[in-house]
DNA sequence: TGCCATTTAAATGCCAGACAATTAAATAAC
DNA sequence: GTTATTTAATTGTCTGGCATTTAAATGGCA
């Protein structure tokens, strides 16, 4: 294998493309073993550490994991969703914060992106989601409960609903808008949210959602987000006239 | 700072986190720079190398960028739309082909998805929109075109539709399911697919979306579906026949 | 003074060689 | 045959250095 010297990317980039690139097209399969880092600085003539740069690019991605010892060495990583998580999450999270990406916006892709789960979710959810659902409905209703608390407990309660439709693409896809954007809406209406009010539609999506009752989350979903959006409106305005 | 030596986590790693997380929160804010690397060596207290793959981890997820020269080094790099989209994509694609998701989890995803899209894009598609698919559409006619070409016309096809919804941030969740999804249906489903039932069903979709008949698109992107999921069982069924 | 060429300094990119730590397998001892 | 020890392979880390790039400082000259 060879690199291109005069490319204007780092060597290690290059090599790291190489490396990905063979993963992806399936030249090399799950639970592979790469060549040692010497044998790679031989292959790819270059030096140990800028294999080792090479490397750690893709364990950043999760493409590759990494063991000591004898028998160790890099091995094709198998992606699982748990690991694809907390990336899609910090991804979303950053372009959001660094986009200027409008309150609407991000609300309205994420009940949009929330809302076609609805059906399915009304159709398969278990008795184990509506659970978990009710749980944080009682714990959103605990008169201590801090701000924070309340967050995570929301973004819970969305995450059950969502893995309701028992589709683990769906969950992943998903885990990124609703994660990411609770906390810019935490963040935006905390002072200002009435926390009964949105118990209540917590309570009257989980009831349509055990009676398989889809249009009556779709209903309850939109009036969380017509909700939010008119807390959202009405606290702008408030800053403006401040100002 | 300092670094916990004891943990079983890399050195690089822990750097990598260390400063992943200032990004998060903001304690490290767009095109600010970072200390050089000797500056970080020093203040992690650990070998110049050792910063370096912290850097690339951090490199490899665009969270930073670097710059060679005098007033260079490593910078917070404003994360955009466009440097996401591939990551996503790559990462939709290996979850998919390493976790054996059944053909007909990861089509519907990708289709639940792409119809919450439709009404939005039924209201806000411009004519640019619409004219991108049209072109699609009359290049998914030609006769000469290879299943490559087909394919990435489809694709195309269907950002626009996404795109016609005028959200950004819809457009990006999207993408992973539109792009990853896209050669795993090719890949079944090209050798008994009827070019022509797609086309039909593509211009229906358009025509819809043209007249701003949100119900008619998502008509149209039903019927993609099912022809899609009953095209591969009837695949898979031939395949287990055979053997 | 003002402009251009040169030098300088700071930073990343890359390399060679070494040692430490870890781990499984081979070997030896009992 | 089982257990303890040694060995070899591999990643993790460090030291020190040189090459390359880039902008700013410097100096020369009209």
């Amino acid at each position: 294998m060879k690199i291109d010297p005069n490319s204007n990317a780092d060597l290690s980039a290059q090599i790291a493309k190489s490396i990905r690139d063979a993963i992806i097209s399936g030249d090399l399969i799950v639970d592979q073993r790469l060549p040692s880092e010497a044998e790679l600085s031989d292959q790819f003539d270059v030096s140990r550490p800028t294999v080792r740069e090479a490397l750690k690019r893709l364990a950043a991605q999760s493409l590759i994991r990494t063991q000591r010892g004898a028998t160790g060495g890099a091995f094709v990583n198998k992606l699982s969703f748990e690991e694809a998580y907390p990336q899609q999450i910090t991804t979303s999270t950053l372009l959001l914060s660094m986009n200027a990406v409008s309150f609407e916006t991000a609300c309205e892709a994420r009940y949009t992106l929330e809302r076609s789960c609805a059906p399915l979710s009304a159709l398969r959810r278990t008795a184990d989601h509506l659970a978990t659902m009710r749980a944080e409905i009682h714990r959103q209703s605990q008169p201590g409960l801090t701000d924070e608390a309340f967050c995570a407990s929301d973004v819970a309660f969305h995450r059950a609903l969502v893995d309701g439709a028992g589709n683990p693409v769906l969950s992943y896809q998903l885990a990124g808008a609703v994660e990411a954007m609770q906390p810019l809406m935490n963040m935006i209406t905390f002072s200002a949210r009435d926390r009964a009010k949105i118990i209540e539609l917590h309570t009257a999506l989980t009831d349509a959602l055990e009676a398989n009752n889809a249009i009556g989350v779709d209903t309850a979903l939109a009036g969380l987000e017509s909700y939010t959006t008119n807390l959202a409106k009405s606290v702008m305005e408030k800053r403006q006239n401040k100002a």
